[in-house]
DNA sequence: TAAAAATGAGTTGTATACATCTTATACGGA
DNA sequence: TCCGTATAAGATGTATACAACTCATTTTTA
């Protein structure tokens, strides 16, 4: 009864937040929120690792969780797995998918191509709201020096969601943000003992370069401190990479 | 039941064509290839506008045509859905989506953007056997000068299909499959009276020079072909588009 | 007469029982 | 003891009945 209290609510936070009624075509019926609920709580804890790598996923457990049944969780596997981040077998189960270097490599260098891309064709003026957020975010970061994992997670997320704003096509936004949790995940699997701090401090270079580009209103530069963070991440996985095999 | 046989005739040569075996990790299971079957008709039906843009979807029928229930269809509509091909509304039905200058010019331009980087991070090598497939298709698109709108639909296929098989990151060579499909249904939506001679001259160029590029094995210059022609085709569209609007 | 409400048809979303498939385990024979 | 088969458990895929929703038509009411 709580837990469904709890949903119903979160339910009505996502739907205030979420600012998608720019683009009038967008199907905001509940049934959509609740897709995107769950879609989005489960893409979190694959990433977050909650769930991990080469695990199965209890299906039937999650039904019970959310209050509904296994064919709307089998709709949000569905996109999971186009989207690359669990694997269905008939009649073996639904598994969160491994992280494989080469792949790794390859999603990782798509989202630094796709960054380059961010500020092209006509970007989307920065509003006052989203800069004061930014500036918030930096502050917070820079403040915080003993992030969590989860703390991290939010962070970049924010800083993530500000960038896909300025992204005018809604086609390269969609697929920058698939490579962005494609490519998160990756991060948080090979740094989560060692090296949170570097990530931390990556991420507040990151943020107030960002800031920055954004005072000035040059998008494009926007594009090429992301690309060249995600170049940063890339060299540094590669070593980690190279280490375990 | 001719239909029936008919189907599963087709699924036998989808199988046996498909050198999917290739990488390891890939669901061979009979669902799948019904799956696959299915949303590539569907697909193909989108993009050659048997299905209309903003037409409604008649998914009893569809049901009943494919022999199968609502449910795996409903599973093709939702990738479908994803790759931006068509928009279901609870309670309204499943509609073709309608083709928007702005989003069609998105597509495009990814899909460029995309195009090159076909040759980047060590392609892989021509197979004797895709080359001479590449000289068989160029010496059908050479000779004959009044293809029909499927017949050119089947060679740019086949072009497409020689492209990807170029890219080693599994990644990149989906993305750029899907804005592949994206972007073609556009040519044909507005192409498919008065232009069809230029499209095919175009497709016509674009075989031969990918052919001479592939004899010398440089595959960064098919990507840059690639790339030019989609140019070009963009260029011709946005006059097609201006002069509607 | 006009506006509002109700009803009906038609479509998508959901729940659930059943079919199909994979795997592990137990059993039996050599 | 070992190997092969059978069987049972548990997962995903499918079919189908039902709920929720939209829209058009009809009925009712002011």
């Amino acid at each position: 009864m709580q837990e469904k209290y709890h949903l119903s609510n979160k339910l009505d936070t996502i739907n205030s937040d979420d600012e998608i009624s720019e683009t009038f075509l967008i199907d905001t019926s509940p049934w959509r929120s609740r897709f995107d609920f769950v879609y989005r709580e489960i893409r979190r804890r694959i990433v977050l690792l909650d769930y991990l790598p080469e695990s199965k996923l209890d299906i039937k457990n999650i039904s019970k969780e959310f209050k509904i049944s296994r064919t709307p969780i089998r709709s949000v596997m569905q996109r999971l797995e186009r989207e690359g981040l669990v694997m269905t077998k008939h009649g073996v189960g639904t598994i969160v998918t491994g992280i494989i270097p080469s792949q790794s490599r390859d999603a990782i260098q798509l989202r630094l191509h796709l960054a380059t891309l961010i500020g092209e064709a006509d970007p989307k003026p920065i509003d006052s709201i989203s800069l004061e957020s930014l500036e918030l975010l930096n502050k917070r970061t820079l403040n915080n020096n003993n992030m969590s994992q989860s703390e991290l997670y939010k962070c970049y997320e924010q800083l993530h969601e500000f960038k896909c704003k300025l992204i005018s096509s809604d086609l390269l936004r969609e697929t920058y943000d698939q490579m962005y949790y494609r490519t998160v995940r990756v991060w948080f699997f090979y740094m989560k003992q060692l090296t949170l701090a570097e990530l931390s401090e990556s991420i507040k270079t990151d943020v107030s370069q960002t800031l920055n580009a954004a005072k000035r209103d040059d998008i494009r530069a926007i594009g090429f401190i992301t690309r060249n963070a995600i170049s940063a991440m890339l060299h540094r996985l590669n070593l980690l990479m190279m280490a375990e095999e």
